[in-house]
DNA sequence: TAGGCCATCTGGTCCT
DNA sequence: AGGACCAGATGGCCTA
């Protein structure tokens, strides 16, 4: 139905009313939705049809019965002679039947959109504090989420070893399975030039990670308990936004930096 | 212009 | 029954 809805070029102005997020989608989505929505019954009803309906399958019958409900054998019993389905009777499509269904899709789509809202500013949290924050140029979602893995995986190795990596392998750690352009971001946030610790990353085509002084092979996130102060979200003196290794560096040892690490 | 990323809608499933 | 969660579909926007 959504795909008849786009086909329509009558319906496309409304239809990308849809992408401003907000409550007032209810005044024109229901004038959008209104052929589609006496076509989508309940669920229960819809059990009976044995699968979803196309698009195109619904194209040809809406029109005709706004308010009727259409019988639940639908396209079998057009043919006559087939024995009808077992099972449930459907319940006639009521005006007030469809109305229903459409406050109840609509209320439906609000919470999906809250939900998937949320989920993007729990996301934007997260880009605070992995390192290379910027807003300018914002990480993907799939590229904030492996940078965190590897941010993670990073600090639980120096509170492993207890010891510092070396620079080069912390960055490639930093930069495992992210795509060239995050790569090339991460790089330049630590003011290092990429094709200083870029190695088989580059060079292996298939292989998602690279070598480097840090194991791969297991991911012994042993209880690494960085609580610390500086992992404000939203402060903008989060030292991890902007210096990536050094401030992890003195949030672990409590130390100011050493100039040699510190390159912002 | 193709491809990546994203927002949104939608229907299905599971849970309370 | 209704809400949360999920995945598929779709179209818009942006960039190389």
């Amino acid at each position: 139905m959504l795909t008849r809805l786009f086909s329509d070029p009558s319906l496309l102005p409304e239809v990308q009313k849809y992408s401003g997020w907000a409550e007032d989608s209810e005044g024109e989505d229901s004038k959008i939705k209104e052929e589609d929505q006496d076509a989508q019954d309940d669920m229960e009803a819809s059990e009976l049809r044995g699968g979803s309906r196309t698009h195109s399958e619904h194209a040809g019958e809406e029109d005709e019965d706004d308010e009727v409900e259409e019988d639940d054998d639908g396209e079998e019993d057009t043919e006559g002679d087939r024995p009808k389905k077992r099972g449930p009777k459907k319940r006639k499509m009521t005006q007030a039947r469809i109305e229903r269904s459409k406050v109840r899709r609509q209320k439906a789509n609000a919470r999906e959109r809250t939900r998937m809202h949320d989920l993007n500013s729990a996301l934007d949290n997260l880009r605070k504090v992995v390192p290379c924050y910027s807003k300018t140029q914002k990480l993907s979602k799939i590229e904030t989420l492996r940078l965190a893995k590897n941010y993670i995986w990073a600090l639980s190795e120096i509170l492993r070893s207890g010891k510092r990596p070396d620079l080069v392998s912390y960055v490639q750690t930093l930069c495992k399975g992210l795509s060239q352009p995050t790569t090339n971001l991460v790089a330049g946030c630590l003011q290092l030039n990429s094709r200083n610790f870029l190695t088989e990353q580059q060079c292996q085509e298939g292989g998602r990670y690279a070598s480097s002084s840090f194991s791969m092979h297991s991911y012994p996130y042993q209880c690494a308990r960085l609580s610390s102060p500086h992992c404000q979200p939203g402060s903008n003196s989060h030292p991890l936004r902007t210096h990536g290794y050094c401030s992890a560096y003195d949030s672990l040892y409590g130390g100011s930096g050493s100039p040699e690490l510190c390159f912002l």
